[in-house]
DNA sequence: TTTAAATATGCCTTTACAGTTATATTCCAT
DNA sequence: ATGGAATATAACTGTAAAGGCATATTTAAA
């Protein structure tokens, strides 16, 4: 029970597939950031930085604390560990691939074969 | 040595952040394949697929073994690597800052404390 | 109860990229 | 040599998203 792991989403990727959000994303390793405090640190527009943080949080990157005037946005856990269980299974399915093959070579000279 | 593990790469995120290359990605998984069958199974043009492998083979993601006139394309592994350590990583960190606080809110609440 | 700070949001412009069509290139078979 | 199959690529169009600017909203402070 709640072992479901989510594929993985494609617009999650491309939420992080934008340099400004992947920098933001770096900042909020080390803890919680305002919007302020990052947009100061990257030397963005306010309302920049809002609309990508709001990209992030619809895709369940980052979430949300207001605490009175100010809101906090911390990274969740949860897509990063989808996106390591996604790789390490495309890992996995290419190792398996290899032993099952002497080399992939081979599988192409098949094909050829087949297609006379 | 050799034990180099390049930073995560954005174009790369954005190369895999579309969902026929996606869809191409996930075909490949069971073996190289042709344009031709690429383009069948997922019922797209032919320039359509080429062009979607060119960006998949710019971001090192699949690469082409010519064989007459023919060409298939493979899933490398590397950027699998890349992005579990990358996802790993990530989660090691959050883990850690778990670990060092009782909990964020009351990292928060230092913040207010400074801020008086 | 005004004032100022922090943030979100709507409108606008520009750019990047997906997708189509037509054509060039390469290779095999006849 | 010629024709056809497989692929790449160039030119073009439409659309979505980044980024800027102005403004609305909320909350604390004076």
């Amino acid at each position: 029970m709640s072992g479901k792991i989510p594929g993985i989403n494609i617009s999650m990727l491309g939420a992080l597939a934008e340099p400004n959000r992947m920098a933001i994303i770096e900042l909020l390793r080390n803890g919680p950031l305002t919007v302020g405090e990052i947009a100061n640190r990257l030397e963005l527009s306010q309302p920049h930085v809002s609309k990508h943080l709001k990209v992030l949080s619809d895709n369940g990157i980052v979430k949300v604390k207001p605490e009175a005037n100010r809101r906090y946005y911390k990274l969740r856990s949860e897509p990063f560990r989808v996106i390591e269980y996604w790789a390490t299974s495309f890992q996995k399915d290419m190792e398996r691939k290899l032993d099952n093959l002497d080399d992939y070579v081979q599988e192409l000279q098949n094909k050829q074969k087949r297609n006379k």
